[in-house]
DNA sequence: GCAATAAAAGAAGTATACTGTGTAATTTTG
DNA sequence: CAAAATTACACAGTATACTTCTTTTATTGC
């Protein structure tokens, strides 16, 4: 809102935390901000099909090897069920392969094609371009700034979340 | 993460931002935290079955008197169509009403119910709580400062937004 | 060895949050 | 005043992100 309330009553400082207005809620505008995002990845990206979500799956499997669709969702930071939809859409693009495993024939193996890192190479620089204009708004000290409260905040939260990372 | 590279590699600092590694792109940190926020809320407020989003929804009527579908859904910063889904739960549930407005026969007027505001009044410290937990891990300088990196975020980035708030 | 347990995945269901299309009503314009 | 543009909503479809329940396969305990 550059608009009413905010601009008003904003304080500059909120003490009381009472969460009465929308704008003095952090969860507000955490989910306004990653609306925003969703915003500019689709403006940078969206012409090749891509989300934010299937591009951290593809960039996870682009490092390692191949890996099974738990490990995969966990080390992307979602739930197990909805690694599974987004890897099946990318499977029927064919940016990766998912295969049954040998040892342990509960699993399956999800793999990077060829295709998928090709479309990765080319896709990357708008993916990069959102990100920027992401964080256009702050200078460089801010910057630094907003990556230590928010890695602080999801660090320190990560065992609240529903999805929570690094936990395989 | 607190695992893998994210403790090795992570140097305090970020200066190329080439974002190949998923923890030093903006977007990804949001929506990890949006999805916890997720979390402590729906720990917090599930049993009541209120999402943050709705619970928005019926802060915005409470202050005001009704309005149509649209002007509420722009001013919680949220799609039309997503808005009406809400708003029509919420209907079901008793909490608002809907009702066609004399002047505009196009519009629906939307206003809180008795019980949607007795409800309101018995969630909000639950409410409060999940705001209160995801910024627990800040100091109280952190959090003035969190605060206004982000709200400078969202302000800058609002025009980008697929559902931009204010513009009604 | 076999039953109990645990793990991986699938299927169904819900909520959020869009896009796009279509419809009806209103307002603006020629 | 009639045509055109705009507005408010509804409906269908897609993607993310869960929950819960079930099936299949592995592991473990006895």
């Amino acid at each position: 809102m550059e608009n009413t309330s905010k601009k008003t009553a904003r304080p500059g400082k909120v003490k009381s935390r009472t969460y009465e207005e929308l704008w003095t809620r952090p969860g507000y505008l955490i989910r306004r901000l990653h609306q925003i995002h969703v915003g500019l990845f689709a403006e940078e990206c969206g012409g090749a099909d891509l989300t934010p979500v299937q591009s951290a799956i593809l960039t996870v499997l682009q490092g390692g090897e191949g890996m099974d669709q738990l490990t995969l969702s966990t080390s992307v930071g979602i739930d197990r069920t909805s690694g599974a939809d987004v890897i099946r859409r990318l499977e029927r693009r064919g940016l990766l392969t998912r295969i049954s495993s040998e040892q342990d024939r509960r699993a399956k193996i999800v793999k990077i094609t060829v295709e998928g890192r090709t479309f990765l190479k080319r896709v990357r620089p708008r993916m990069a371009r959102a990100q920027d204009r992401l964080i256009a708004p702050l200078d460089d000290e801010e910057r630094e700034e907003f990556f230590r409260l928010i890695n602080k905040l999801v660090d320190a939260n990560n065992k609240a979340s529903r999805a929570p990372m690094g936990t395989v």
